[in-house]
DNA sequence: AAACAAACCTGTGCGC
DNA sequence: TGCGCACAGGTTTGTT
């Protein structure tokens, strides 16, 4: 593929130079995920890593589309080879079209790296905690991290060096989902509630992923063909602060801050 | 150890 | 219509 770098800002890590270097005549062999970092494996033996932060996206589009505003990385994908073993064509073959890396913030990034040296360019990759969706997941590895530490719940289940992938929608899901408290100190959990926040954990992201994500109003976020998804329509508490709480009818959905961040519970339901 | 604030940016929506 | 302000999906860094 050939590369096209506008701001560089989004290859803070390395350079434009080196990114290009890096992306220019390789092949992605595959995407992969780890939390919230998104691994392409190229044929070099080097990876491309992707961060979306709060607005980026990753878009395909077909060759010369018109590139939308804040469109910092395209990589021309090459059309699928006359020469590999079977020309064989998938309903998501991308071959041929462009990948626009698109972020209005610009708190994303891209960079190449050595996977085998990832803690050189990207030591927090090494120390991302239990993926729930990627790994085995179960009670004991929520009772490891959980089980000593009077750390509250919100701002434990945001830590990724605990537990990679949650974000700030779906961590208040899965609380509401536990019937927890945002609030609630981790270690008064008992092995049942741990059990059940568990699940909740797996129940909400494996049904916001087959929901497509959250897209909410700005439509910021989008798949790859740029589609919404509908997981908006089933939130529970995020972004109903003052409305009557959907699950017990009796509270009212609250907002308050917690680590910084907007976190909306049901103070009847949630113990 | 853990809670908190600020920093990094741009766009949007609101009240006036 | 226009302006200023609050706020937004995330993460790191520095300060209490």
């Amino acid at each position: 593929m050939q590369v096209e770098v506008g701001r560089e800002r989004v290859v803070r890590r390395t350079s434009r130079e080196e990114l290009i270097a890096g992306l220019t005549d390789t092949v992605v062999e595959a995407a992969e995920r780890r939390g919230k970092y998104l691994l392409l494996p190229l044929d070099s033996g080097e990876a491309a890593m992707i961060h979306l932060r709060m607005s980026g996206q990753v878009l395909v589009a077909p060759p010369g589309a018109l590139r939308p505003p804040h469109t910092h990385v395209v990589m021309h994908l090459d059309p699928a080879g006359a020469d590999s073993a079977r020309d064989v064509r998938h309903a998501d073959d991308v071959g041929g079209s462009e990948l626009w890396f698109v972020d209005p913030r610009t708190f994303g990034e891209v960079v190449v790296f050595d996977p085998q040296r990832a803690h050189r360019l990207l030591p927090e990759l090494a120390r991302l905690g239990v993926d729930p969706i990627a790994d085995d997941f179960g009670v004991d590895d929520l009772r490891q991290a959980f089980g000593a530490t009077r750390r509250v719940l919100k701002p434990l289940l945001l830590d990724q060096h605990v537990i990679a992938g949650i974000g700030n929608i779906y961590a208040d899901e899965i609380l509401h989902r536990a019937r927890l408290r945002p609030d609630r100190p981790a270690d008064t959990l008992d092995r049942r509630r741990l059990s059940v926040l568990r699940d909740s954990i797996v129940d909400v992201l494996t049904e916001a992923i087959d929901a497509g994500g959250s897209t909410l109003g700005d439509a910021q976020y989008v798949d790859l063909m740029g589609h919404s998804g509908s997981y908006q329509d089933d939130h529970r508490v995020y972004g109903r602060g003052g409305e009557r709480c959907l699950t017990c009818g009796r509270g009212w959905v609250r907002r308050v801050v917690t680590g910084g961040r907007s976190t909306s519970f049901c103070p009847v339901c949630q113990r």
